[in-house]
DNA sequence: TGGCATTTGTACGTATGTATG
DNA sequence: ACATACATACGTACAAATGCC
């Protein structure tokens, strides 16, 4: 994985168990050529009958490929244009649920501040959720987002070291304010899922230090894994910050 | 809307937009049918086939309609079977997003408590989501939720009472633990979407008192609002819980 | 402004595979 | 063994949006 000279009779072999539905195996061929870096973001992907005659398929199979690809957001249908690779844009999610507006009532964007950069053997936490083991080397990055000069989130940030060094190995100012950005841009590695999970615990004693919170206040803690387009863990990290200032929305069916 | 004698040639006219596509009007249509309550859960639709020759459509163009129903939750498919209305289930939703296990780690389920249920005027809050005017006659519905014989969550349920008037003339026991099977059972109402709102927030007294909580303990709300199968908003609900026993789990791409 | 090629969107129709009861 | 119903795949035709000349 990572970017690499995409070898062309490749991208003609299927991807997947050949019991799968054609369709599902355009689909992970499709979402792994993403992965590979052979498209970047914004790039346009051959047009439908292309895909079918290159394929031999027919018109209708790589569409409802497309159609699942579309639904997972890795990319875009443009009427009359063409099929795009998406960028999806998770870095600001985080943001968005905590409550930090100006009197006016308009949303105020946090500065990034890189903390620490080091190598650390994982532990069993951060083992499971990249798929390493135990005591294997890992980058850690710890980042504080500030609002009105003050700490407000509180990251750790865990990287294989394989896609990643990258990120060692450049400075704060090469890396920039968004780490996904910089992840494609340095690592050519794009972020197209995650799965994140929500708790509310009582604040460490450090942490309330950095965020200026009494021992007893709470703290709402989101763990984030991201994840290329074929579905492969890129990134763990923890964030946390004040419970009070959070809002979340969702829709079910 | 609400149960009502179908006029067996509605079925066959299509709703929406002429300027619409024709999947898209078939997808419309029979979300209404099932808004309707023309089939209830479980009930199968026509096959595939059947449909298409009813409403004059290539198989292709019905089977598109079905699928985005599917892709909504609406219906399910059974392959070799049929396709059948799905009942989602969203009453216990509220209880997964709390953490009360039993020491062996197993989920508790809580008891459900009715504690009043009136008539009284929309405030503008409830009037802007069930999309009534400020003042309007709203049934509302007090619940507590327990485990381990204290209240655990509080609830305050709106509803329409043009819908949902026997929610008022059945007893607590006709109703019973869960309301959207009894609004299914009573009302002939099912509820196919739903929106959150999760925020956090100090605790207010009455129900600091309520949930056993002390004046600066904060809580989860979660505001609710449910939809039926056309989309149109059935009830709104605002739950309170203690935000230590918060956590939830989300996937975005 | 208009015309034209390209590309996705919609709709049609058919054949065959596979799971269910 | 059989009928029914969804699942996959093929192929075609035309509509509608876009972008370029």
């Amino acid at each position: 994985m990572g970017i690499r000279e995409s070898n062309p009779q490749d991208a003609l072999v299927l991807e997947g168990d050949e019991h799968l539905p054609l369709y599902r195996r355009l689909y992970l061929t499709v979402a792994k050529r993403i992965a590979n870096g052979e498209w970047r973001p914004g790039d346009a992907l051959p047009a439908e009958l292309d895909l079918a005659k290159q394929y031999g398929v027919a018109p209708g199979t790589i569409r409802k490929a497309i159609d699942e690809l579309v639904d997972d957001g890795l990319i875009e249908r443009r009427h009359g244009s063409g099929t795009f690779i998406r960028r999806p844009n998770f870095d600001n999610m985080m943001v968005r649920f905590f409550l930090f507006r100006d009197p006016a009532g308009n949303m105020i964007m946090p500065e990034s501040h890189i903390v620490s950069r080091e190598i650390v053997p994982a532990s069993a936490d951060v083992a499971a959720n990249l798929k390493m083991r135990e005591g294997d080397d890992v980058i850690k990055v710890t980042r504080h987002r500030h609002w009105e000069g003050q700490a407000r989130l509180l990251e750790d940030i865990f990287l294989p070291p394989a896609r990643f060094s990258a990120i060692l190995s450049h400075t704060p100012e090469e890396i920039g304010p968004l780490l996904y950005p910089a992840y494609e841009r340095l690592c050519g590695q794009l972020v197209c899922f995650i799965e994140e999970e929500i708790s509310i615990t009582d604040v460490s004693p450090d942490d309330a230090g950095l965020l200026k919170l009494s021992s007893d206040d709470l703290v709402v803690a989101i763990e984030r894994l991201a994840k290329d387009a074929s579905g492969h863990p890129m990134e763990w990290r923890i964030s946390r910050g004040e419970a009070r200032r959070f809002r979340y929305k969702i829709n079910v069916s």
